[in-house]
RNA sequence: GCGGUCGUGGCGAAGGGGUUAACGCACCGGAUUGUGGCUCCGGCAUUCGUGGGUUCAAGUCCCAUCGAUCGCCCCA
């Protein structure tokens, strides 16, 4: 057997390719009329950067990093998700430094050691924002704003932005004794991932499949926001219904990352089969700080959206996204002189701006017809001896089939004029 | 990390112990000496993910392994 792809990894070829291009396009488009400005940060950082960013006990760093000693004795690890990184450029740059909130965006890769299903992947790719230095809640409302106008542009329906607030850490810690003190008459009815939650991360249970006839009642985190988080929030459900952009209040979204503070939201879409997050963000006063190792702390807000994700909604919900264009002429060449001709005429094509192409396995002229047809030709130009030695070729519209004797000399403008009339 | 299903040509897929591995699509060539899409004819897997085992005989049965896929935990 030969070499195959590592598990959880994807090849885009060719056809594919052109759809990840066409949503990295709107991506980048976007993030334009937003006024968000492109960061690239390396795909691995010190280990310990993600240890102290995602946080020591989630899942991300306890058992799901590509983590490796360098030749220098350096533990590494690939970025499982690409906040940590973007913080720690913003402060190892000084960006605080700057007069106005960083607003930042980033795609590429992703690496998670997790087992595939549909819609997760090993290297999985990210579209993500990060705005640094403002706690003010349109803030967060223009986030997730910018997501959700980036799915709708695309075409995706019936697209969910689903938001919580997640308080401060002094409200967290409280809570979750609550719902500690809530579950804890019932805890050994729980099923057996509850009960591992009960400790680990009690407000999963209001999430879980299994034991909904035990959350009746429940306490909410929201009922349990102080003066701050609350003002905090409700700012940025009325800013959200400024701006028209629908929302669902779950108070029991929890996310999979320790940095988060007041807002949380996801994006859900159906159509992969048992994974219905497309996209997720929210709030991390306090982590800047944290990775910075004192002073310098500043308020951030972002998302990740899942590339691929994507491109599986798009794809269930039919949606349309332009594929490979047709080529504009395509060159046959019939005899060696003739042949040698094209190579020249085509360089002259394609510096004249036309997409071309010519035949390279010296195959007869009705399979390079055919190869003209299968490129989606708009013409097809014939040279042969005849044509060689009056010093013309021939032009043929494949479309309507009609063909037509152009100058040599000519050649290339009349291309470039057909081609801008059609 | 755990569980279900699956692994035959470029792609889709038959064959479920008996020895020339169906068929369809795509591709290549010809009918059509310089013209595509339709039609017809011909060609196209010393080999069935990999390794081992059972058997006179193994795509076909058994074991292992790798991969795909779907699900659980968790997440994008």
């Amino acid at each position: 057997m030969s070499i195959q792809k590592p598990k959880g990894t994807q090849d885009l070829l060719p056809g594919e390719v052109e759809k990840w291009q066409y949503v990295e396009a709107k991506a980048r488009e976007l993030c334009e009329r937003f006024n968000y400005r492109e960061i690239r940060t390396p795909m691995f950082e010190h280990t310990e950067l993600f240890q102290r960013g995602v946080g020591e006990t989630t899942d991300i760093v306890e058992k799901e990093m590509y983590t490796f000693m360098d030749k220098g004795d350096r533990s590494i690890s690939l970025r499982p998700e690409g906040t940590a990184g973007v913080v720690r450029a913003y402060v190892e740059n000084k960006l605080y430094g700057e007069p106005d909130v960083s607003k930042l965006y980033y795609t590429g890769p992703m690496f998670r050691y997790e087992q595939p299903q549909a819609g997760r992947y090993r290297q999985f790719h990210q579209f993500g924002i990060e705005a640094f230095g403002s706690v003010d809640p349109s803030i967060d409302a223009e986030v997730i704003a910018l997501g959700y106008t980036f799915y709708k542009e695309l075409g995706l329906k019936e697209v969910t932005v689903e938001l919580n607030s997640v308080g401060n850490p002094a409200v967290r810690a409280a809570y979750r004794e609550h719902i500690q003190k809530f579950f804890a008459p019932v805890k050994d009815k729980l099923c057996k991932d509850c009960q591992s939650r009960y400790d680990r991360n009690p407000m999963r249970i209001l999430d879980c499949k299994i034991d909904q006839k035990y959350c009746e009642g429940a306490p909410t985190i929201v009922e349990h926001l102080d003066e701050e988080c609350s003002t905090h929030f409700q700012a940025v459900q009325d800013y959200l219904t400024a701006m028209d952009i629908p929302f669902r209040l779950n108070p029991r979204l929890v996310r999979g990352l320790d940095y988060y503070t007041h807002t949380a939201f996801e994006y859900k879409a159906g159509g992969i089969g048992a994974i219905d997050t497309i996209g997720g963000g929210g709030r991390y006063n306090g982590l800047v700080g944290q990775i910075a190792g004192g002073g310098n702390d500043q308020p951030g807000v972002g998302f990740g959206l899942g590339m691929e994700r994507i491109l599986l909604v798009l794809q269930a919900q039919g949606v349309d996204i332009p594929g490979v264009k047709p080529l504009d002429v395509y060159l046959v060449g019939l005899g060696e002189a003739a042949e040698r001709e094209t190579v020249k005429l085509l360089q002259g094509l394609r510096l004249a701006g036309l997409r071309a192409e010519r035949d390279y396995l010296g195959r007869k002229i009705k399979a390079k017809m055919k190869s003209a047809d299968r490129y989606n030709a708009a013409y097809v130009a014939i040279l042969g001896d005849d044509e060689l030695a009056s010093g013309e070729i021939t032009v043929k519209a494949m479309a309507t089939g009609e063909q037509e004797t152009v100058r040599l000399d000519a050649f290339t403008e009349s291309m470039q004029s057909r081609i801008r009339h059609v």
